[in-house]
RNA sequence: GGUGCCAUAGCUCAGAUGGUAGAGCAAUGGACUGAAAAUCCAUGUGUCCCCGGUUCGAUUCCUGGUGGCACCA
């Protein structure tokens, strides 16, 4: 197989841009970021998108590129990554997708079932049916629509009932029916890095990268998406924090804190996602030498 | 140098007439199929500063240390 796709993943901050670089330069390819709030193009310093020369030294995909008022999803992340994927794979064999969303890199590398679209109205109308009677409201709702999900969905986690409903009602057939839990294969071998830094390590340079942001003017990024903040793309770690602190709920001092820890805790949920994957090998950022030598070992091994 | 106060979880602190302890924050573990930086679940992690004494039993009371703070010299 001599097409590959080399993933490079990691909590946020650990510093996955410096070495997604380091491997586009070598291996002189695109860099296809997988990240779900890089991609919105109103975003970028709260979102720690590559710096200017960066972009310049690689070519980027997905980032920047649609906006905040756009529906996007790691369904729609799926087709266009693999449809651009046959694009790079005609002109060279090697491509590098970079990231820390689990989720739209699991959609590439594994795929997710095929599921309709749904109507926008339709996720409107059951989250007004869970403000207005709550959690068990959509319980009730999914016990009759989709008796089997409701056994094994998290009846506590109204955003898991409410995807189920609105499946189970555009399609008329219980969403249940269709999750096959398959692993598509790809047609391109799949390597994926981790990057990993001792706790302690990469919690100091999340700290320090949020004062950094702050230096750099995130709070006047945030006041200029006040318009949006409702939408889901403004529901990110940076914004909310301000949010909440224009509306004069939290003083100042506190969304840095609060920014800060909640991208500890976000780092935290991103490890316990690749936990149970044995398939990524895991380096340090620092030991570059190591990240190239075993791409070409996996590569050369046929 | 003298006097007084303090020493308990990672931090700030509470506490028991003596029966090995608990709040807030921080933190830790987990789940995850088109919102995923989202959403949801679970968890107290401890030589109660140290050596002795009293006591059936001391983190608690007492002597002496050590460290910190304040005041007086």
């Amino acid at each position: 197989m001599n097409k590959n796709l080399i993933v490079l993943l990691g909590p946020t901050g650990v510093g996955k841009t410096a070495v997604s670089i380091d491997l586009a330069t070598h291996y002189r390819c695109d860099v296809i970021s997988a990240d779900s709030r890089q991609i919105f193009r109103e975003l970028s310093i709260g979102t720690a998108v590559p710096d200017d020369s960066q972009m310049n030294i690689v070519r980027h995909h997905f980032i920047k590129s649609i906006s905040v008022t756009d529906y996007y999803s790691s369904s729609i992340f799926e087709r266009e990554v693999l449809s651009l994927l046959e694009k790079l794979f005609k002109d060279g064999h090697t491509a590098i997708m970079a990231g820390g969303s689990g989720m739209y890199i699991d959609a590439v590398c594994n795929g997710i079932d095929d599921i309709p679209d749904v109507d926008p109205s339709i996720r409107e109308k059951y989250s007004k049916l869970y403000l207005e009677q709550g959690i068990n409201g959509l319980r009730i709702a999914l016990k009759m629509l989709d008796p089997v999900h409701y056994t094994q969905v998290d009846l506590r986690n109204y955003k898991r009932i409410i995807r189920a409903l609105e499946i189970c009602e555009t399609t008329g057939k219980p969403y249940s029916a269709f999750l096959t839990g398959k692993k598509l294969k790809r047609d391109f071998r799949i390597i994926k890095i981790g990057l990993q830094r001792d706790r302690e390590e990469l919690y100091r340079r999340i700290n320090d990268r949020v004062d950094d942001m702050i230096a750099g003017g995130l709070e006047d990024e945030v006041r200029q998406m006040s318009e949006f903040r409702h939408l889901n793309a403004l529901n990110s770690v940076g914004y909310r924090e301000f949010f909440d602190c224009f509306d004069g709920k939290i003083p100042r001092d506190k969304a840095i804190e609060l920014i800060k820890r909640n991208s500890r805790r976000y780092a935290k949920r991103q490890m316990t996602w690749w936990a149970r994957d044995n398939s990524i090998r895991w380096f340090h950022p620092e030991n570059i030498s190591e990240i190239f030598m075993y791409i070409d070992k996996t590569i050369s091994a046929g």
